[in-house]
RNA sequence: GCGGGAGUAGCUCAGUUGGUAGAGCAUCAGCCUUCCAAGCUGAGGGUCGCGGGUUCGAGCCCCGUCUCCCGCUCCA
């Protein structure tokens, strides 16, 4: 079980490992840096695509009531304000001077402008007794009672930017140029609608596209209602607080599935997703026991949804959300449609309308929205592999290795090929193995650098589940070893049967277990 | 956003009361090597996160700033 290291410890060995082995740089390293934002290397970016590639396969080419799309990242902004996004995004926060808290100014306790309030300094049981009155704002801290708060700011969760060429700020001077008199509140608003006017929104999730393409999908695939639309994308949140690495970032992936169904029918999909998605995610981990299901209570539900569970990983720092499987109702369909007058509907003709009994019945489908973070499954399955080791080493003395117990699937490296020694011809007859590989689509690395066991280690680190290694019997005989990453365990087989070995694993179900 | 800690070679770190920057590992070249890291020889690599200030002189002192980690707050 790969669980060695202390949470703590294997959480920033982890980190250094990405970074040393090529996985996740750090945006924009030699420049200081950019907050929260990471780059994908050689390795990281193979891992993240077989990943997705894992997920798209499991929802949409092994489906027949599934299909694809890829939206623009950018989208209609009045998209944003029927999803509910741009008001539910921009909320009203207040900090508190004397005890640092930050609330919704919205959700204070409300008082009479004037009157008296009393509380401790410094916001402490033990600081010396306060008194004053209640601000303009009508509102005290909640945590501890000051009046002594900051104006409200917003804090817009989208990142906002604009299309066109002419920048905005252009009109922002004009009108301020034109409005001398304008100030405080009055003066805000007013530029803040000009600023909406030519504001573009990036997408804070890939779902939408999928709502307001419900129409233009559904007809073009003649999709019968329950069927769903997969997509795999980049989204946009600017967060309050970003943390753990990749696993809270302002820029990251998601791949989504929007399953559309009849109503009334919602909750047996929703214990379906749930069911199908935490078998998927245990499918290709070691400890699938560090993945649980959590409902949301009511007080958690997002403003659209009637259920909603998470699939949480147990993260270093305790279970965090990797997945959340929503019933959104009809909440977005009809938004949209209100909004556009569109028709996001289905009929079938085979079915009695419930109201009046008769053939026939048009209804707007309800939705189950399994939601996971694709970046957030990389680092769960790199946590999951992690694994620091004692062997023995040649003489037999306890050494320790690093190795990521990836699946196979998952390895960005498949099969590493290695010549024992780099003469006698064996990097000839590396290089024969290699191109067979090739011709396969099987992505594989050659390595003569070094002694073989340094090779292997370096392979355990980055996940590579199989070496190859060319010795002087493959000249005699055309037998070479395969090595097992987990196990370190040995086999001789042919080297024309390299390539069919190796497939075979591959091909291997997720969910058995592990090769070697 | 608040509080605390940190930033020196690719990695892990050392660097005395301020006096022109070091180690191990890694990398590269060569030698040796026929199966599980750390054999031999040599080489390359650092504007000490960035920007100011104090000083004859700053990795070290002061100010600002950026980034990361921990905690709080937040997470439609």
């Amino acid at each position: 079980m790969p669980q060695n290291p202390s949470a703590e410890e294997r959480m920033s060995q982890v980190v250094s490992l990405c970074k040393r082995r090529g996985f996740i740089f750090p945006s924009s390293e030699i420049y200081g840096g950019l907050k929260s934002t990471y780059d994908y290397g050689p390795l990281g970016v193979e891992l993240k695509r077989n990943l997705c590639q894992e997920w798209w396969r499991s929802m949409v080419h092994a489906r027949d009531d599934v299909v694809g799309m890829d939206a623009a990242i950018l989208m209609h902004p009045e998209v944003w304000k029927s999803s509910g996004h741009l008001s539910g995004f921009c909320d009203p926060l207040v900090d508190c001077r004397t005890c640092k808290a930050r609330f919704r100014a919205d959700k204070a306790p409300q008082q009479p402008v004037g009157s008296p309030a009393s509380w401790r300094e410094g916001g402490k049981k033990s600081g010396a007794s306060q008194r004053g009155v209640v601000g303009p704002q009508g509102i005290l801290c909640p945590q501890c009672g000051s009046p002594d708060l900051s104006e409200e700011r917003q804090f817009n969760l989208m990142l906002r930017t604009s299309l066109g060429s002419v920048d905005p700020l252009g009109a922002l001077v004009a009108h301020v140029a034109a409005n001398p008199g304008q100030a405080g509140p009055e003066l805000r608003q007013a530029l803040d609608a000009l600023l909406r006017k030519e504001a573009v929104y990036l997408r804070p999730e890939t779902a939408q596209a999928m709502f307001v393409q419900f129409a233009n999908v559904q007809q073009s695939m003649a999709m019968k209602v329950p069927f769903g639309i997969a997509q795999i994308g980049k989204s946009f949140r600017n967060e309050i607080t970003v943390e753990h690495f990749i696993f809270r970032s302002c820029e990251f992936e998601q791949m989504e599935l929007e399953f559309f169904v009849e109503p009334g029918t919602q909750g047996e999909w929703l214990k379906y997703w749930c069911d199908q998605r935490l078998a998927w995610w245990r499918a290709y981990a070691n400890v699938p026991e560090n993945f649980r299901l959590r409902p949301h209570d009511a007080k958690e539900l997002a403003h659209y949804a009637d259920a909603c569970f998470d699939i949480e990983y147990r993260y270093p720092w305790g279970y965090g959300e990797l997945e959340g499987v929503a019933s959104r109702t009809d909440y977005d369909l009809q938004q949209h449609a209100r909004a556009t007058g569109s028709k996001l509907s289905v009929f079938d003709p085979q079915r009695l309308n419930p109201e009046t009994g008769k053939p026939g019945w048009r209804f707007t489908p309800y939705v189950i929205e399994p939601s996971a973070g694709a970046t957030r499954g990389l680092l769960v399955y790199l946590l999951d592999a992690f694994c620091e080791e004692q062997v023995a080493d040649g003489k037999g003395e306890a050494s320790s290795r690093l190795v990521l117990k990836l699946h196979p699937r998952l390895a960005p490296i498949k099969a590493a090929v290695l010549p024992l020694v780099k003469k006698d011809g064996l990097p000839e007859l590396a290089h024969k193995v290699m191109a067979d590989f090739r011709r396969a689509g099987i992505r594989v690395q050659y390595d003569e650098q070094h002694a073989v066991g340094k090779r292997y280690r370096r392979h355990d680190e980055v996940g590579t589940p199989f070496c190859l290694t060319v010795d002087g019997q493959t000249r005699t005989d055309g037998t070479l070893t395969v090595r097992y990453r987990d196990s370190m365990r040995q086999e001789r087989i042919a080297a024309d049967q390299a390539v069919a070995v190796v497939a075979r694993h591959l091909a291997a179900q997720p969910g058995t277990p592990a090769a070697g």
